[in-house]
DNA sequence: CACTTTAGTCTCATTATTTGAAACTTAGTT
DNA sequence: AACTAAGTTTCAAATAATGAGACTAAAGTG
């Protein structure tokens, strides 16, 4: 059996809630179908129990079908207690008012990078809308770093998933040139993003660290090639390093406060 | 059997997650042991296996579960698909620069009202933080106003299942006080709320309706009793309506554009 | 209009998985 | 060492998942 999922039908249910994700946009049955590893009433079914569940949506009008609102509620429990993002808030505020440009806070998910948290610039809005969404690992400020300091047998595997595809001029295209890219990342002990995402983005990033060494996440200040150089941002790393290492510390100090939370409270 | 799940072995996982979303903070396994319905071997396969998948996260140290980072990534994608915060954001922004006050955006989900989107009045950070959360129908302006303008029958099955809690002396405690509050709110088109929910906190409130009627979500503008009263709330209420009406307008011509997303693109 | 195709839904005997009482294993007391 | 509580494993019985195929509805075609 070629499958990697595992876990029974639970599994399979989930990989196909993944499988509507991963389209990013409201799909018809047929089109699953056509993706998908399992045949039609098998597929059927789930698709059903999902949206039964609240996990998928169903547009009868389109006939289509989305991620359902039932994982917005859960998921703001997952922000909250299973991510570096409440620990983090205050200090990336306080970095992103120091440095006046986009702050980025990221996790690795699945070989990919979750950005889980975010300050804009100069527009002030627009957050959750961000957080949440995912991007390569391979060509990200923050993507790499936490590569380059992951546990190399961690690091292949997650290697091994990219896809490599060429965004920019700037893209590393070639497993070797990422692994040459993560050893000089290492010895800095901090990476930049040279336009390899996206033309014009640049980015420096620093990984969250314990004191064991443990990649807990990244973060990373964002800019374009307007504004400033490589070399500007370069004058970030201090301020940054500053703030991963107050980051790591209150995650390792982290103990949730045990009070009974009565009923929900105003948000 | 007694049991509302139903959907199979897929249902009865998601309960269990549930349940330890329900919690606010990571549970030890004899917690949740102690208020689930599942004998013990059998909730414990059920957290091993939504370990496995990455819906719950398992801290060794501290020997708890909490909801999982994999529900992030794919919140990100139930919000911008099946919420009305896509459409919303534009209006809301407008609105909440207009009025200069906090801005919410609600749906109902499983008679509770789930906060999708939020604009804060003076800090302007801080955001994705608050949508997802829960709240009560019965004493939030959002809650009662999409009660109000709900099909009977939904709205007498969700009033079933309110706790009636009492948080302040204005809370309404009884199901026919509420009925009576719904009614009045049908009349007028809107509503409040008069420190129900929090002490000095009050807001007004404006329903979501498609040209049919049906409900979508409501909006609401949020102040303290410092800042003003009810009725310079009311104030608000022809630029809320213009707001929702333009909201549910987009919602009803919203149609999803068929571009093909080769990869992903920066956040 | 009958005919074909395609997409979506349902049935049911077979098969595989889930189930949970009971037993076992740690790890923490007294 | 004896006791206790929390977590984990086993295995036969009970149950649920599976998917080939049949059915239906709707759209396209000659």
């Amino acid at each position: 059996m070629g499958r990697v999922t595992g876990d029974g039908t639970v599994g399979k249910a989930l990989e196909v809630l993944d499988q509507v994700a991963a389209f990013g946009r409201p799909v018809k049955f047929s089109e699953l179908l056509s993706e998908s590893a399992f045949p039609k009433p098998t597929l059927y079914r789930f698709v059903q129990t999902l949206t039964n569940q609240q996990m998928l949506s169903y547009d009868p009008e389109r006939q289509t079908y989305a991620p359902g609102i039932r994982l917005v509620r859960l998921a703001h429990a997952a922000w909250e207690q299973s991510t570096l993002a409440p620990v983090a808030r205050p200090h990336i505020d306080a970095l992103s008012a120091a440095v006046g440009e986009t702050v980025h806070l990221a996790q690795l998910d699945n070989a990919q990078v979750l950005y889980i948290d975010k300050r804009n610039a100069g527009n002030p809005v627009q957050m959750y809308s961000q957080a949440g969404k995912v991007g390569p690992a391979y060509c990200t400020g923050v993507g790499k770093v936490m590569l380059a300091f992951s546990d190399p047998e961690i690091a292949d595997t997650v290697i091994e998933q990219q896809s490599f595809h060429v965004f920019t001029e700037h893209t590393l295209s070639e497993p070797s040139a990422l692994r040459d890219e993560l050893q000089r990342i290492k010895a800095h002990g901090y990476g930049f993003d040279r336009e390899e995402h996206e033309p014009g983005i640049i980015c420096v990033a620093m990984p969250v660290l314990t004191d064991a060494g443990r990649v807990l996440g990244a973060l990373s200040v964002t800019s374009t090639t307007n504004r400033t150089n490589l070399a500007g941002l370069e004058g970030y790393v201090p301020i940054l390093r500053e703030t991963a290492k107050k980051i790591a510390q209150d995650a390792q100090n982290w103990s949730f406060p045990d009070y009974d939370r009565k009923e929900t409270t105003r948000i």
